[in-house]
Order: C-alpha cells, then sequence, then structure tokens
DNA sequence: ATCGACAATTTTGCATTCAAAAATGCAAAA
DNA sequence: TTTTGCATTTTTGAATGCAAAATTGTCGAT
C-alpha cells in the first residue's frame, strides 16, 4: 500500500467519524487493519496532523481532533475567502462547456430539493461548489480549499436545515449559477460568502461543534 | 529533538536554498547533521511533503520542489485572497495599539526606504503584512498563509527592484496603513490586492521560475 | 567507439526491535 | 474508605536491520 492510499484511508476514517473527534487513535489496531507496520501508520498520522485533522500529544499518542466553535468560526471564515476567489477566477477562466455542466447539476439539485431529498440536495450542492473551484484553474487554491472543507465537512453537510433555510440556500443557488452564466466574478464572490455566511450560521447554531475545551493547532507552522 | 522541530529545521534548510529547488534531499547526510536516525527524517519529509515544500517520488527519494511560472502565478493568487481576507477581518477585529505598532513599523520601513535599504525595507514589509495576518485574529488563516507564503518568499523578498516600482509599493503601502487607520476592510482588501499583484508581475517580469518541467502535487488531497 | 545488457552497489520503504515515558494496578497508610 | 507511593505493564518514539527497487558501473557485441 502506497503511502498516499494510507494517508486517504485514515483520513476516510476520521471524516467518516468511524473514530470520533476527541477519540484515541488506536495505532496497533489501525496497523493490523490495514494491514501496515507502526511506520507507515506514524507517518501518515503526522501528516493528518499537519492537516489539523489529527492531534499529537508527545507521549500520549494521537487523538482526532476536535473542533471548537471558534475553530468552526475560522474555518468557515477561511472557507468563504477561498469560495469567493474561487467564484472570481472561476469567472475568468471557466469554459461554456464547464458552465453547462454546473447548469446541469443544478437542475439536479432543484430537483432534490423539490423532491425534499435532502442528502441528495447535498450531494449536488458540494458537485457544484467543487465545480467553480475546479473550474478556478488553480490547483493550490484547490488544495487548500479540500483540506479546509474536509474539516467542516460533517458540520456542513450533517446539520438538519430548516424548511426556510432551505429556501433560501436554493435561492441563492439559482444567484450562484446567474452570476457564473453572466461571468459577473464581484458578483459570484459576493453571493458565495453570503452563502457560506448562511452556512455557517446554521452549523453554529445547530451546535455542531465538538468540544468546549482547547485544542487545534494552526495546521502549518 | 521534537518531531516539530525537526520539520522546522529542514523547511529552514529548504526556505534558504541550502538544498536548491530540484536537488536531492540527502536522506544519510541529513541525518547525521541532524542527529537523528532516518525514520523520524523521512516523517519530517513526508509532513513536509504534504506542505508543498518537498516533492517524494516513489522508491526514488525526494526532492526539494521546483516551482513553474504557473505555480508561482496560482500561489500569488491565492495569497492575495488570503491577505484580501485577512485585511477585511483586521479592520473588524484590529485594536488601537495594533494599529499604532503597525504604523510604528511602516514608519521604519519608510525610513528603510529613504535609506535605499532594500533588505531592511524587505524585513519591515514582511512584519507588516504578517502583523495584519495576525490582527485578522484566524489562526486558520494564518496557518495557511505561512504555508503559502513560504514557498514564495525567496522570490517574493529576493527579486530585485526599480526605482519606480518601489515608489509604488510604498505608496501602496501608505494606502495599506490609511485604510487599516480607518477600519476600511473593502478599501483594504482591494489595495492589498493591487499590491500583491503588482509584485506577482515583478516576480515573473523577473523570471523567478524555479524550473520549466513539471512537478508540485496540490499540497493536499 | 558506442550502445545495450547484466551484475554490483546504493538507496528506498517497511518491519522489527529497543529504550524511555506514561498509564495502570496494587498495596500500605492515613 | 480514601489516598499516596511504588512496581508493573503498556505505549510511545526512535534506531536498526532487511528485502525490494533503482541506480551505477562494467563488459561484451556491434
Amino acid at each position: 500500500m502506497l503511502h498516499e492510499e494510507v494517508v486517504g484511508r485514515i483520513r476516510a476514517i476520521l471524516l467518516d467519524g468511524e473514530i470520533p473527534p476527541g477519540a484515541r487513535i488506536p495505532e496497533r489496531e489501525l496497523c493490523e487493519r490495514l494491514q501496515i507496520s507502526r511506520t507507515p501508520l506514524r507517518e501518515a498520522l503526522k501528516v493528518l496532523a499537519a492537516e489539523g485533522l489529527v492531534q499529537l500529544l508527545p507521549h500520549r499518542g494521537s487523538r482526532a481532533a476536535k473542533l471548537t466553535d471558534k475553530d468552526m468560526r475560522d474555518l468557515f471564515e477561511v472557507c468563504q475567502g477561498l469560495e469567493a476567489l474561487a467564484g472570481e477566477l472561476a469567472c475568468e477562466r471557466i469554459t461554456d462547456a464547464e458552465i453547462d455542466a454546473i447548469s446541469a447539476a443544478h437542475g439536479d439539485m432543484v430537483r432534490h430539493y423539490r423532491d425534499g431529498d435532502l442528502i441528495q440536495y447535498y450531494r449536488g450542492n458540494r458537485a457544484i461548489h467543487e465545480a467553480i473551484i475546479t473550474a478556478a484553474g488553480n490547483p493550490v487554491l484547490a488544495g487548500l480549499y479540500s483540506s479546509v472543507t474536509a474539516r467542516i465537512r460533517r458540520a456542513r453537510y450533517v446539520t438538519p436545515m430548516t424548511p426556510e433555510r432551505w429556501a433560501v440556500a436554493v435561492k441563492e443557488h439559482d444567484a450562484i449559477l446567474n452570476a457564473l452564466q453572466r461571468r459577473d466574478g464581484v458578483g459570484l464572490a459576493h453571493i458565495l460568502r453570503a452563502h457560506l455566511r448562511h452556512k455557517r450560521e446554521e452549523v453554529l447554531q445547530a451546535g455542531f461543534a465538538e468540544t468546549e475545551g482547547s485544542e487545534l493547532a494552526p495546521s502549518v507552522a
């Protein structure tokens, strides 16, 4: 098994919540599960710690990182910035074909909304946001976005929604598509920021934070 | 020696250019220099690879990452977005004391400009940008900023300057300070973006890119 | 002389091993 | 009964050893 694959597998385990936030990461157990020894496992844990998904305590092992309300706010704030930037860049660079694809995805998503299928709605929603990032044509941006969204994914896509909020979100997505089609970068950036601000309010209001204590080192020194 | 210290030491070696971009990283040599064995060294290299400073080639060792023109552009683009975001947030949160400190740093920097001391000017310049990031009060943002700026530092702070460009940069810094003092977040964001856009143009024009080949994986999966 | 194949050497990646630190359990004392 | 101190056990962090892969060097054929 390749290094990147090990990192990916553990990341998935953490994002799925299979090891819940704050829980100890059972080194020995993961080793036999992934059929690897401790050396590559520990290399992967160090990488994930740099990403902010794992918390390393010297001589006390590693735990799945917990997010405080403040962490959540910070992550959403950065996510807003990244999406807004991506929106602007996407408007400069997106092709007609990409716009058509997003338009189609948007249609699907609205259908799922009408059907009341939140799971599928979220799936489509995420696809659209990621398509915008892709259209920005900036791999560095895409990488940071992945890293930041991974950490708030559960909050972002698990929070229950009121009918009112859902309706607002869909309206915002109409505006997002519209700005894209008009290639109105500044407008798109504004809408994306408002959209995520609303999402953040939902999440924080739902009290999704995973702890009240203190932790979470900045992901990079 | 602690894990984070090992990472820091190697990062410094790479940023100083002691191991030039594209060069093989001599594992054995670094081991005896840092007085550690290969295991912790390799853990550190994996972390730095996730940051984008090191390129891992399976079964072929690791090299110091090289930046293409495209990479440089992408990094500057993201840096612009992060600084603009930091500027907006800083205007909401910065204290009078922090503004005073930045104002003083600005004065010093301008003095160095008048003296024609580019090194000291750059030092002050960087301090101001970092103070704005700090004032934004968002550790996640600060972490990403560190990571991105680390990768373009040499380009950003080593490129020679023409007198004209330098004068423009100083004028822009006047505007930056002014916007901060007025706590004009939107204005500050605009100035910071323009400021970095100009810097990027300088750098790319100077042909700082470290290779014409292809490399550099997105820093995070 | 140059090119290609094969062997020797080096280097990588991982499993194992070892020492140190922390956690745990137990017993004795308050 | 609770608490404190100590010994045992477990777990962590790092060094070493080993097999596989890649690189290098050499030799022979053209």
